[in-house]
DNA sequence: CATGAATGAGAATTCATTCAT
DNA sequence: GATGAATGAATTCTCATTCAT
């Protein structure tokens, strides 16, 4: 319910997640219903936006009424905040965990690339909702942990990048920040058109785009 | 992306988007000032997302009170309708150049790129809604064009794309599809942290982005 | 103030008001929980104002879920219904007596200011929520012994006043009326600022006040 | 729209008043209209109580629809704001009058009782608003003033008790605590029955207040 | 007796839009 | 061209209440 991964330091921490008053009283109130009405809200904002969804549509797809909600949920906002920083989580355990293993820069961001379509393929929702209202949200304290967790993001890659450089796994030639935003957009974006049912896994995905971006599309020459 | 109104054939034709009853009337009154209020509009939409921005938030930007725009424009909706549809037809009065220019594929790939560089350089709110909001947009049908547009985006890159494997310059282990949305996300995202005051023209970062996707960021062993 | 049900003779009967269904099946149900709850509602009711005060506040405070209070009351109508009326029963116990002892009107006055702040101390939420509810409740139909009790009140104060201006025992050139007004909104109103841990006595403070409203606090010259 | 008196010190300080957005923009926007319509919801809040008046009520007496009020107002909640504000200023201003008069203590006392009841006749609504609510709201930041005023309030009435004491104008045998808060009580708490057409002039009604509380209502042996 | 989950009827508030001036 | 005042529909959220377990 908290929240997402922490850049400062290195330790993941969970901020907001104010226990709404029914957990309160109420901690061990059935977890799979709230992850099951998650799961329905987060399909909902990554359709239609988060602003564009009522609270009244989500209520409809769980089949009950809008005010319902607000027994498990102390608000719209947080139940994004729960998808979100539930996801950045998830996330940051997976990436923690690439960034501690001591690759070389290029089996680095192979490894983040991969792990990234996993949580693509595993949060679609989480993922897309995260790049459409990432920046909106950012603006609330709240929401805070999403620009801690861009922050670390950006430290993780550009760190791996600079390495691959200096190794010279990677071109000296290109900036290099231009490249990091090169990656991570082409990485994320995926999250709208991508399918749990399409034809690729999500490993196979990655194994494309990790070839594409270091070796490019054109024939060798 | 996408691609403005095209229905039939290969002609572009995006509704005007200028008919509303004060437009029957006052189809005269200045267009510098339509333009001004569209250029704001758009800015704020980029800014703060579609739905999020009220049309006060607009009117105080410029200058005058909510009521005020309806002298102006028949509706928000309209609002976006003209900052897309005037966009998409200058991006396809450069497509459409570049593509009876009769070019090599790689050629094409980079007159392509850096035209979108370009658009993104003049229209760079306009497109960052188009990012945004097209999906949700191009479900009225008054948004159909969104839709057109989109189809011969994906016409046109999906041909050259093709074109460049059966010649031999593209790599033929790739998935086109896949390459496609790829090389699409990866020009039009940049519509998101691009700032026409920032260190590179638009045909430097075009450039450098040609040269990722086509080469790859790894050195090539 | 007021006075509890009071419709003809003389005889007050508040309504028991204790006709829950539940009450009708579980009618023996522990009467000492029944008045435990209904102390903390009292309380909460008097610090928050009735319409303020949530079911889920009352229930909170009683370590309980909302939905649980109503295997005890029937709704949180029936909760003020029962601590007014319990409330008001008591107090006309204590009135009566004094108007039945044939004392002179200075005493009886006295009698009552005392009784008045004895009930303040055994009662200061039931007190403080009719002070500030009652005009409002007073118009449903179920709390009419509201205005009933209100009624006897006025007569027998006035009485009391009248009988002592004939006696010779109160200043003849003040209006009767305001008088009473004086004397009533003095005493009660002291039950938004009592405190029973307090430093006085209510006798004490009775005391005080009586001296106050029948010599004045200014020096006699 | 502003605020109350202030004690610390001695000043009147305006601070809650955040300029409605509206006001922002249209400061000149009539404040002939908000004051009618101030009236009335002051009417309202008086005769149901705060939290028991809807927008919708108010509305409906002011003949426009709910959502309409937002054009002249913020919130609920600024509007008592502004009831209040405007009340406290008015009344410090003829309290402060007094204070600086430099009277003995007895025509000090008189003096602030006649000009408490002129307060009552021009503000009824606001001072029965007063008396019911600001315990409530004064706990919320934005209604810090409610308490200042209290203080002040509680500083101008115990000074002049003092110095009556002192000077031998008022009896030494009686809390003085208690004396200050049966005087305030006894003249605010008039607010609930009094009415401006009433065969009263409130100078008629202080005369009497003052009357009994220096002299008593019992007749001097 | 109490819980957990829900209902349903408002409540306050927002906002695109209208229109007389 | 613009303002001021409103409309009306929708939106989020609250809360008393119900009821199966």
């Amino acid at each position: 319910m908290g929240s997402p991964a922490r850049p400062d330091g290195d330790n993941v921490r969970v901020p907001t997640a104010k226990k709404n008053k029914k957990n309160a009283t109420t901690a061990s109130a059935s977890p799979e219903r709230r992850r099951e009405l998650l799961a329905i809200a987060a399909e909902v904002f990554a359709a239609q936006g988060y602003n564009a969804t009522t609270v009244r549509r989500i209520a409809d797809e769980a089949g009950m009424l809008a005010g319902s909600l607000y027994y498990h949920f102390d608000s719209k906002e947080s139940m994004v905040d729960e998808i979100l920083s539930t996801f950045l989580t998830e996330l940051w355990d997976g990436y923690d965990a690439v960034l501690a293993a001591g690759l070389g820069p290029r089996e680095t961001i192979e490894a983040l690339v991969t792990e990234s379509f996993r949580e693509i393929d595993r949060h679609r929702a989480a993922v897309a909702i995260y790049q459409k209202e990432a920046r909106q949200l950012a603006a609330q304290p709240r929401f805070g942990y999403l620009t801690d967790s861009q922050r670390k993001f950006e430290k993780a890659w550009l760190g791996t990048l600079e390495r691959g450089v200096t190794d010279g796994a990677f071109r000296a030639d290109l900036d290099i920040r231009l490249t990091y935003r090169f990656l991570r957009d082409t990485v994320w974006v995926a999250a709208s058109w991508y399918r749990p049912e399409g034809r690729h896994r999500p490993e196979e995905i990655a194994r494309q785009y990790v070839s594409m971006v270091l070796d490019g599309i054109a024939v060798r020459g």
